[in-house]
DNA sequence: TATAAAACCTACTAACTCGGTAGGATAAAA
DNA sequence: TTTTATCCTACCGAGTTAGTAGGTTTTATA
């Protein structure tokens, strides 16, 4: 399962996205219209600016904002950002790689299906991206 | 990712398939086989009987032995009674199904790409058994 | 240049999960 | 009736999750 943390993100992006003519957002105006605590958004907005997805601006008239094209975020960097590995077991983990002590890999089964379902993952997050889920409508 | 209880439980089972002519195997061998701790292997092994996966014998010549035709156990099924919900949203989850107060399901664009991969990943894991772990040869 | 507004940073918390341990109760076979 | 093995209850340290509290820095503007 994702993380709060994972799902608020998407919420805030998608937010984001629909706003992203009107210059820099207000925390609290994505906390409140999201009806996420503003303290803890606001460190998942700070990752996502780490993570260069995100930009911000101090002071009266500040906020966040995207600094990159909709279309170029597939959901699986968010992910990967935000919560971590995507697959199943560290020893078919793309980006988080870990060897598997107790298995060989080539002849080990269940590494065999889990790299499957891994693949099948991808296929979908590496394409679907934030402006995926804006299109359809995110509602409240 | 799976929790170590349910690489291990995984790891167990493909053991028990292995040497199901042989009656009922001690917790204390598959611990030493697979390298699992033997007191976390038990409450593991428990779990799987209470799942309807395993059968269980007392005292001498006892242990723990598959009750079920190998190709009949999804390894979704050990998945679900280890770990829970598949699902990467409690909101597209089919067996541990929570409603979601921030989107409407119909049109929210996360909630759509979600239960795609949901779907992804059901088509194999409910298809692949542990017989299909086993056959290619889980080593060590 | 003072002030207010906003992001930024550090530290803390309660509750929960993870991986594991300890020790005894129960059941069954010899 | 002793040994063998599962079964059960309780506990533990470390880490994660989902926050909260409060102050620091930067920036626009009056």
């Amino acid at each position: 399962m994702l993380s709060k943390k994972a799902q608020y993100a998407f919420h805030a992006l998608s937010y984001l996205v629909e706003r992203a003519e009107e210059g820099p957002v207000l925390i609290s105006k994505i906390a409140e219209e999201k009806g996420i605590s503003q303290k803890f958004l606001e460190a998942i907005l700070l990752e996502l600016k780490r993570g260069g997805i995100l930009g911000s601006k101090k002071g009266k008239g500040g906020g966040y904002y995207l600094i990159k094209d909709p279309n170029e975020v597939p959901l699986a960097r968010v992910i990967r950002l935000i919560d971590g590995p995507i697959a199943l077991l560290p020893c078919v983990s793309l980006n988080y790689y870990e060897r598997c002590d107790t298995c060989d890999e080539g002849t080990c089964g269940l590494h065999n299906v889990m790299a499957e379902v891994r693949d099948a993952n991808l296929k979908i997050l590496e394409n679907k991206t934030l402006a995926d889920i804006q299109r359809s409508g995110l509602s409240a």
